[in-house]
DNA sequence: TTTTTATATTGCAATATTACGATAAACTTT
DNA sequence: AAAGTTTATCGTAATATTGCAATATAAAAA
């Protein structure tokens, strides 16, 4: 085994913990805030601002697309990364959501 | 190989990292909404809440507790476990500020 | 004290992730 | 066309995660 058992819950719960687990790892982290800093989306420099080797960014890269936290257009001899707002307002949601109603039950736990 | 190279990243990038990858699985999302849809937090129930089997849901339940997502009390014969709300309010701050960074710059993108 | 109940730990197998060298693919420039 | 530049993929090794049966631990109940 060591399959995740995806099927029992429910899709919220695995979309979340898709863009989460995309976020899990601080080279991702770094990505994400890399491109929020840029202004342009002509990013073709991203290999030099972290600190591995090339097929690792690209593999990072990779599943920060799959997960659809970025998105990525063939712009010539570079590839454009940007990142997909949709994804992160989805997270913003939620963590609002959880923050708020978190805030209603105050000093209701331990 | 395969270790990640925290070394070279921020602490808040790390910080970030730990919590999004706690809740990178289904079953830890699960886990915090359903402390989060409890009031009280003796809740000596969370196993057969989950489609896991007890072993899988205590170790997911550590994880959560490693990262700082849940705090765990002794409470006699059930363990008391409740949502740690500093760690969600960190992701929730993280995400209001990312989200943001991203309106100030809407259509600058591909 | 013995039994019951509830959670944690151990051990193991299957799978996934992380990292990078080597190489391929694709577009630019000369 | 040939050389250079840039990103993607392949292959592989080390490590981490996922899941559960078996077992251990600890407190409550009998």
């Amino acid at each position: 085994m060591g399959a995740t058992k995806t099927e029992h819950f429910t899709n919220r719960q695995n979309q979340i913990a898709i863009l989460a687990k995309a976020l899990g790892h601080p080279a991702r982290v770094a990505i994400i805030e890399y491109l929020m800093g840029v202004d342009t989306c002509i990013c073709g420099d991203i290999v030099n601002v972290l600190p591995l080797a090339q097929p690792t960014v690209s593999q990072h890269l990779k599943e920060l697309k799959n997960a659809g936290l970025i998105k990525g257009n063939v712009e010539g001899n570079a590839i454009c990364y940007c990142i997909d707002e949709t994804a992160l307002e989805i997270l913003q949601g939620y963590f609002a959501i959880v923050s708020t109603s978190l805030e209603k039950k105050k000093n209701n736990c331990c």
